[in-house]
DNA sequence: ACCACAGCTTACAACGTTGTACACGGCCGC
DNA sequence: GCGGCCGTGTACAACGTTGTAAGCTGTGGT
């Protein structure tokens, strides 16, 4: 059925060495019969079966993506800016969910689907700092924020402290003392949640403002259900704060939209800041303020470093760190309009 | 470095043919060679080599999925439930993005990098009617939408023509007759635009009420921002209108914050719908109004009939059509909560 | 006049797996 | 007790590609 190259080969009349030569543009082809060659692929419609490619020179053309799950607005636009990026080196790419289940990551990095790609770009939501051993792996692999240190890959992460630091002092600079927190996970110390957190005390502390710990509310997940949930019940605790810290966007949604079924206007009695910048945040009414962690540099920097990975043979040389530039981004959930 | 099937044979004293066998449950091995393999194979770690397996028996474990963009929500939850259900059925899935660029569309469908996997399930945007001939492919193919009829490939679709018109109706059953549409494609038949819009003006034949075409909001694109335009442009207009019926979730959502910002209450003075029932639709606050189209029964089934494409070998029977059950669900947005 | 060498091309093996054909032994039926 | 058959296992080839080594031709140096 298909085209190989020994088809080719007959056509123009050399071996299929000489084909493969003219294909992957080796240098001692004569002009001639490169074009000779060039003609027969062309009448064909010849292409190069990747699967035999990958097997004899064990390079697939392929990258996994295992993130926890695609439905979440933070990883759907991360594999957007991963296949673009892929893309953009000729290489495709292949999506894992692992559903944040720790069990499940830890069981992918040995699954044998892996070996259909050349290396794998890993977000870990479940794994943990014990789980560090599973990530000694034998192929390229970079792995995505900060759920374990000293890991033995690339790693490629944000300013999640940094960050986190600097929507405070946003916050603390529009006026802002009373600042609550969505989303936080009890006693978690690594972790988006527990470095944000974190970032968070250092911004208030540089601006001489208490830490009140009943101004932090907790949310296992990060859905804009959990940010409305959270909300409601500060609200019922009758907490007072005249700004909210979403550790994510989608939990400022969520919360944003029950303060204002409460009444209360967003930004004149409460500031609402996120994190992430996820593309609806300019579109939200009032549009919402959030921290740019970086998101397209992450996703290109992840995947050049694993093709460099892939170039270099996977030879385990020290694990590289790199961490994005991040930016507050000030929107009307934070900075009333000029009336 | 990987250990090969030529390895555990040597370790359990048998051919690996019959450690293939092994491997693949053929029956013809007796019990003790069994474990005996089964040992050898747990003891040296051996996994198989999905690219050998893929060159000498054609079918590679994996399926390509080509949408416009994963950052546009309702493509990333397609995508989510695609490779739930490929998973399931213990495929992989890559994930191609076309940018609903009529060009990629058609390149695609003819690349190379398609030989990776067994077959492709196809969302088109760009392509139209003239380009059915592209869709003539010769490997396992599944389209889902509208852009082209009588394609010669499966194809899995909602019923957007019924969809909206029962969307419309459920307005009208609310008491709504000024129903105003954001998102509307000018001249286009084919397509969710083309069709969700017969489906509106079906509804109100049905109702009675007569179709004005002042209540028309016309968008090239459906996302949040456009339906926040559109929204802003109707209102600018002066257009009196009662109900709004948002062609896609995002597209009503972005008219929502508008009509909000303006001092319309939802769903008091205006009420909203939308189509696609996005995950975040219930969380908005008023939680929105929209159709079920069956985004997880599509991905089901597209994932079903390729795989079953895929086991008969690919054989190019007649194209089978496959449409989803759609469902109105009736959220805050157009019904006021009992006070 | 011959060797060395460069430039181009080819034959062959190999990547790790599975399909095909066949070999071996024992048991059954006649 | 012999022929055939079933159950089990093996050897070999093949999938389509690329790496290696070697072959062939013609040119230039000595």
């Amino acid at each position: 059925m298909a085209v190989t190259l020994h088809d080719v080969a007959r056509r123009a009349g050399v071996s299929i060495k000489t084909v493969s030569n003219v294909i992957n543009d080796r240098p001692n082809v004569g002009k001639t019969t490169r074009a000779l060659v060039q003609a027969a692929v062309e009448e064909l419609g010849y292409t190069p079966n990747l699967t035999a490619r990958g097997l004899r020179s064990g390079r697939k053309g392929a990258i996994a993506l295992a993130v926890p799950d695609l439905a979440l607005s933070y990883f759907a636009e991360l594999a957007a800016a991963v296949i673009e990026a892929a893309e953009a080196a000729g290489v495709v790419v292949l999506i894992e969910q692992t559903g944040a289940s720790r069990e499940r990551e830890v069981a992918l990095l040995k699954s044998p689907r892996l070996n259909m790609t050349d290396g794998l770009i890993f977000s870990p939501l479940g794994m943990g700092q014990d789980d560090v051993d599973a990530l000694r792996v034998d192929y390229p692999l970079v792995v995505l924020g900060e759920r374990v240190f000293d890991a033995p890959a690339d790693h490629v992460t944000m300013h999640n402290v940094a960050g986190a630091r600097a929507a405070t002092e946003h916050l603390v600079s529009t006026g802002r003392r009373r600042i609550a927190v969505v989303g936080a996970h009890a006693g978690e110390v690594v972790g988006s949640a527990g470095l944000r957190l974190a970032g968070y005390r250092e911004g208030l502390e540089a601006a001489g403002v208490a830490f009140d710990p009943e101004l932090i509310g907790y949310s296992e997940l990060w859905h804009r259900a959990d940010g409305a949930n959270v909300m409601r019940e500060l609200l019922a605790r009758g907490v007072e704060f005249d700004a909210v810290f979403g550790l994510n966007d989608t939990l400022a949604l969520g919360a944003m939209r029950v303060l204002q079924e409460a009444g209360l206007r967003v930004p004149e009695d409460v500031a609402v800041i996120g994190f992430d910048d996820l593309d609806e945040a300019p579109y939200a009414i009032p549009s919402l303020s959030t921290v740019d962690p970086g998101r397209g540099w992450i996703a290109r920097t992840a995947v050049s470093l694993l093709l460099q990975r892939i170039e270099s043979g996977g030879g385990a040389s020290t694990a590289r760190r790199h961490v994005a530039d991040f930016q507050v981004v000030a929107r009307e959930s934070t900075i009333s309009p000029v009336s």
